[in-house]
DNA sequence: TTATATTTGACAGCAAATGACAAGCCATAG
DNA sequence: CTATGGCTTGTCATTTGCTGTCAAATATAA
């Protein structure tokens, strides 16, 4: 459930809204075939961009974000046998503060 | 409890076997001065270095691992207040395969 | 066909990472 | 003191990798 890539979540919110990707790409000041390639993963949006996004496209700041860095967690682990491991980890240092 | 950076861990070992940064640095073929930038944080090891370290220090690859991709994860989301539940996702993530 | 939306590939420009080198610091031995 | 050995620091050239644009291609609809 949810288990939406950054990409994909952004376009189905845009669709739903009914927005062109041109649009989108105005509010972030990008060629829309940028916005484009963000949707479908192959270039990843910049952290100033998910703001405006979330914005854009009505969708609580940090829900957004929280996907924007797990995509980018996923990009250092995934094919990394101690992923689990090393997230579990980083878990706890991030608690100890 | 071990809550040491990559660069922390490293160096303890090879001060534990009485090691020179000479010594490693031949080991991975790379300059003295790099490889003492790696121990205090101030540059990152290669995928292929850790390895290399691993084998020199005679610590187990995964558990060395592990620490250099927190360190790595940990880059991304400190300072981020979704940081938390951006790992806990990732950790379904992975998990789901 | 024509118009509009999206995708694709190539590219220039810029920023960050990499590693080497030389000079410097600090402690210790002589 | 001077010399040596180990480590650190700053600077630099080079490489690597992002970022976004553009033009052309594709698709969908009217």
């Amino acid at each position: 459930m949810s288990d939406k890539t950054f990409g994909e979540t952004i376009r189905a919110l845009r669709e739903s809204k009914g927005l062109l990707l041109r649009q989108v790409a105005a509010a972030l000041e990008i060629d829309t075939a940028l916005i484009s390639k963000i949707e479908r993963g192959e270039r990843t949006a910049q952290r100033e961009q998910v703001s405006k996004l979330a914005a854009m496209l009505e969708i609580e700041e940090e829900r957004l974000m929280v996907i924007w860095l797990s995509d980018k967690i996923m990009n250092i682990v995934e094919e990394e046998p101690a992923a689990y491991k090393a997230l579990k980890k980083t878990e706890k240092r991030i608690t100890k503060n």
